[in-house]
DNA sequence: TTGTAAGCGTTATCAC
DNA sequence: GTGATAACGCTTACAA
């Protein structure tokens, strides 16, 4: 038996093409291979490979040298399974073509490979059935943790779902449920609105409502807005006060030509994020009115596209590489020391206010 | 010594406590776990969950209930173990903040999906050591294949040193060596110069040259550039040639900017991307010119932003869906079928050539 | 300091 | 139709 089994080891190893999947890839050896060549044992040219002390310098340089020459890379599949986790992490947004989930996810890939974690993005599309079917899959085994942005899922359901430790994006309605990372929507919208308000305007716009969705971002961002139209001793007019379905340029732009179509005459508008804001700039100028003169424009995102648009856009800027870091700083935390003893965080990270040419500002 | 493998095996099961790492989440369990309980062998589970012939219907009806009652899972890292393959392809671009790699990683990640593959996002910053890493890297074992959109190195470095089939995108210097998917770049650039030499533009310029880079994408564009005004009896102008280190917003500005300062006086401008002509739009604006009448511009890359700039900008728009959806099934033929007999691939995809206000045209 | 061997959870090859 | 059991390549406790 133990010879049948040595020979046909041996004549695997004669045989092998398994993964010389191109040109002129060595065949990938194991820990095996490399320790029968250099005459030490498979626990010897683990412990090389790993940096472990504990190596007589001289069986390290012999035992180094042939792993350079068989070009060895160790096998991530074994070492996932027995490590029991696999160094990677899901990141779940709605879209990776809108800029400012791209840019977040460039700066978490970023964050992650400087934790030796890499990442894999999951697009949700906003569709509850992909937010759910992510949860059981990707976020099922796969990956170590999930930074999800939600969108039609609230945060009850996420947290039920969820089979591994899970941060949530710009989500701050899920107080005590799970992890959360997000800049002070509200007070953000609110200091926007006033920012118009001061600049004199007096029938301030909103772009951007979604009641239909679980989603608490937009809510927020409403009662920011109200919230600094009363303060100024304006009540709220419905009719300044536009929902969309989804949050691209043309959503912004088709909200800005009702509001003029409606004769709603706002000689302000606060949009809830930079892409509405960048389609109803569009709009605003198809129409013939002058931004900021006839109308003072404010977006929320701060995404790059925002400084080169004409004139430029002023926006609110949450602070991206901090959401980023804390999310995943988060994240460790919890896939590293799993105590459910720490309560789930509330993390809020500053924002600012860039005053550009569209509300009147500086070039 | 059974007896005490039994015994430990029967002790970890009752304080098994390792993956439980969410609130509520069912300790995950094996396929041993719940033959031991469907009264069954790991065999027969095996076969119940990955919907194999061969099992007895009442069998099988019992498993899965035991399967659903205790939350199954698959444990993704011992498939990969067991398989030899992952189920992640690498997708490494110079960064994910730029629009159109944002737009191409959306398409990728979605094509990806309808193949039952994960995307794993990898940032170049247009590194040549984060290059040569990725390819050691991430690259190196991790994934089954690897889609790349090189900057810095050459094709020929590229598919020497990578260890997993490569699909290059947007490379067409790579005629022999390694599957590639571009749109044809020179003739794309030829058309565009050719539209505004159309329009009576006789001073066109180029801005996006980039002489020191491995990557020939840049320099096809102006071969094509270059290529137009030879035909329109044009000697092409080194004045009119404003080479950039990168391809951002500011760059396009920058070199928009040093085009008026030199007093090259150009009256059109070919941008190699669109970002470079939306920093090229918004300094113009800055300088006070009017386009289209005063500066027709014309960018590449067809992004999102294109469409809402002020004025809408004409660009080339390649057929990024095709992009993705080719490079995916290239990939998937080399991993699949790994014969070394198919000779490398030269893909190249439609393009188009949207005209927009920026040039003159409608709207 | 180094070797031996027991798993990690699957899948697949045998035998029954 | 079902049950044992051997790999997959690695890490690590235990021995030597």
């Amino acid at each position: 038996m133990h010879t049948l089994n040595a020979t046909l080891q041996y004549l695997r190893g004669i045989f092998r093409t398994p993964a010389r999947a191109c040109k002129d890839a060595p065949v990938s050896s194991r820990l095996k291979d490399v320790a029968a060549r250099a005459g030490v044992s498979i626990r010897t040219v683990s412990n090389v490979v790993s940096g472990s002390a504990g190596v007589a310098e001289e069986t390290r340089a012999r035992v180094q040298r042939v792993l350079d020459e068989m070009g060895y890379r160790p096998n991530q599949a074994a070492r996932n399974l027995r490590g029991g986790r696999t160094g990677l992490i899901g990141l779940a947004i709605p879209e990776l073509h809108s800029p400012y989930f791209a840019e977040i996810a460039g700066l978490v890939v970023e964050a992650a490979a400087q934790r030796s974690w890499t990442v894999v993005i999951d697009q949700t599309h906003g569709d509850p059935g992909a937010e759910r079917r992510l949860l059981e899959g990707t976020g099922g085994r796969l990956v170590d943790g999930l930074i999800i942005s939600p969108w039609s899922i609230g945060p009850e359901e996420l947290t039920e779902r969820a089979r591994v430790p899970l941060v949530l994006l710009g989500e701050r309605a899920a107080q005590g449920l799970a992890d959360h990372v997000a800049v002070d929507n509200t007070l953000a919208a609110e200091e926007a609105t006033a920012h118009l308000l001061a600049a004199g305007r007096r029938r301030v716009a909103a772009i951007g409502l979604q009641p239909h969705l679980g989603n608490g971002t937009a809510s927020q961002r409403l009662t920011g807005y109200r919230n600094a139209l009363r303060k100024a001793g304006i009540a709220p007019d419905p009719a300044l006060e536009k929902a969309v379905t989804a949050l691209h340029r043309g959503d912004g732009a088709d909200a800005m030509a009702a509001l003029l179509r409606d004769d709603a005459r706002p000689d302000a508008v606060f949009a809830f994020t930079d892409e509405l804001a960048l389609g109803a700039l569009h709009s605003a100028g198809a129409s013939g009115l002058r931004v900021p003169q006839d109308l003072a424009l404010v977006g929320f995102d701060g995404i790059e596209d925002a400084r080169y648009a004409n004139p430029a856009l002023t926006t609110v800027v949450p602070d991206k590489r901090q959401i980023a870091e804390r999310a995943l700083q988060c994240l460790a935390d919890r896939v590293y020391s799993p105590t459910t003893a720490v309560p789930p965080l509330d993390i809020v990270v500053p924002h600012s206010l860039e005053v550009r040419a569209s509300s009147g500002g500086a070039s």
